[in-house]
DNA sequence: ACGCTAACTGACCGATCGGTCAGAACCTGA
DNA sequence: TCAGGTTCTGACCGATCGGTCAGTTAGCGT
């Protein structure tokens, strides 16, 4: 009997093998590295030799860049709402919340490019990221008079971004997502507050 | 003529070839990762050989002990005074207060094994700050009702630690240390406010 | 049945990894 | 001056790194 196309993708963790292999891949650079990583590990974890790895993926790094690519594409996306913030409170809290999906949809990509951004400068996927986030915290920082207002943005993006991620190891289990997300909502926006509150100025 | 001792501690920045080694080891492991520093790379920053800085460290493993292991004894020091955080609204402020200078001044050992804590288990030293983070978190943890409350501390922390390192390179340059240290400590008093409130139960 | 193409793999490459070891270089007290 | 200890190094080890390549396997249109 001839099996059909379908047969692949009515299986449900078993989708294309680049799709797997990536998967694996983002899991494994976002927990132990992306130079605490080797292709060996990636294919044993997907069940591949690390041939096959490299057949989907050219090298190493064109691996990083497909898996944390459309991230940033995201988040350059969610930076042009980030004008809103002055607007009105509601446009305020309508950014927060877009800000925290993202988070939410994207949060292995973030954590990664977040903490390895300094160490991996050159992989270029790494250096978009960098000055997306750059951007944004210029944008934050750009007339707050005070150090404090500064450090706010910081504090949340870090924290929002470590909570998501590498905090579950404490006993914290995987609370109800719906939960945590209108909990991060309330935090990030009350971090934020001071900075919303004063109006625009030159 | 005979050189004393004291010839060598009277050159500031020409410590001891150890304390040398261990200082940029640090720098190494919190920026590029532990997994992503060879002891080539560290040797090499150090003007020493790779045999030389195995002389000094039995192992890349005890290298990493002696970085961070100070600034885990000392987390467990101040782990002991977080009873006070229900007391009073003055003792939860002295605690704060000595939990950011905790950070200040281990700010590369706490990014090291905030960020790669998970990554590294096995290491003695890293289950060790594991541990101690895991109670530190459960203590917070221990009787909050809301899903609000335990992702409070989550991000108070992961966002402090990450202010506190990785963030400086978007143009934050290097501000007053003072300045830094009063704001961090108003934000992370405010983040953690609504669980001081709430007067010890059950 | 055939040939084409996509998917996949093992063997292999030079470079680098963490680590060992014998010895060179140096300082110091006798 | 010389023995003894500390500090430091180059040569070397097996293992693993990212990456290349020739070749095998399997599905599909004709």
């Amino acid at each position: 009997m001839t099996v059909n196309k379908s047969d692949r993708e009515a299986q449900p963790h078993r989708q294309t093998a680049s799709a797997e292999i990536l998967a694996i891949a983002l899991a494994q650079f976002a927990t132990a590295g992306f130079a605490g990583t080797s292709l060996q590990q990636i294919a044993d974890a997907a069940g591949y030799s690390k041939s096959s790895v490299l057949y989907h993926f050219t090298s190493k790094d064109a691996l990083l860049e497909a898996a944390i690519g459309p991230a940033v594409d995201r988040l350059e996306h969610v930076l042009g709402g980030v004008a809103r913030l002055r607007e009105s409170s509601e446009a305020r809290e309508l950014f927060v919340e877009e800000f925290i999906d993202f988070l939410f949809e994207y949060r292995l990509e973030v954590h990664t490019f977040i903490n390895q951004g300094q160490s991996l400068v050159g992989i270029p996927v790494i250096d978009r990221a960098n000055a997306v986030l750059g951007r944004l915290a210029a944008t934050f920082a750009a007339d707050s008079t005070t150090v404090e207002e500064k450090l706010r943005f910081g504090v949340a993006l870090g924290g929002a971004a470590y909570e998501l991620v590498a905090s579950m190891n404490f006993g914290d289990q995987e609370l109800a997502h719906d939960e945590r997300r209108s909990a991060l909502i309330t935090i990030v926006s009350e971090l934020l507050a001071p900075i919303q509150t004063r109006p625009l100025t030159a």
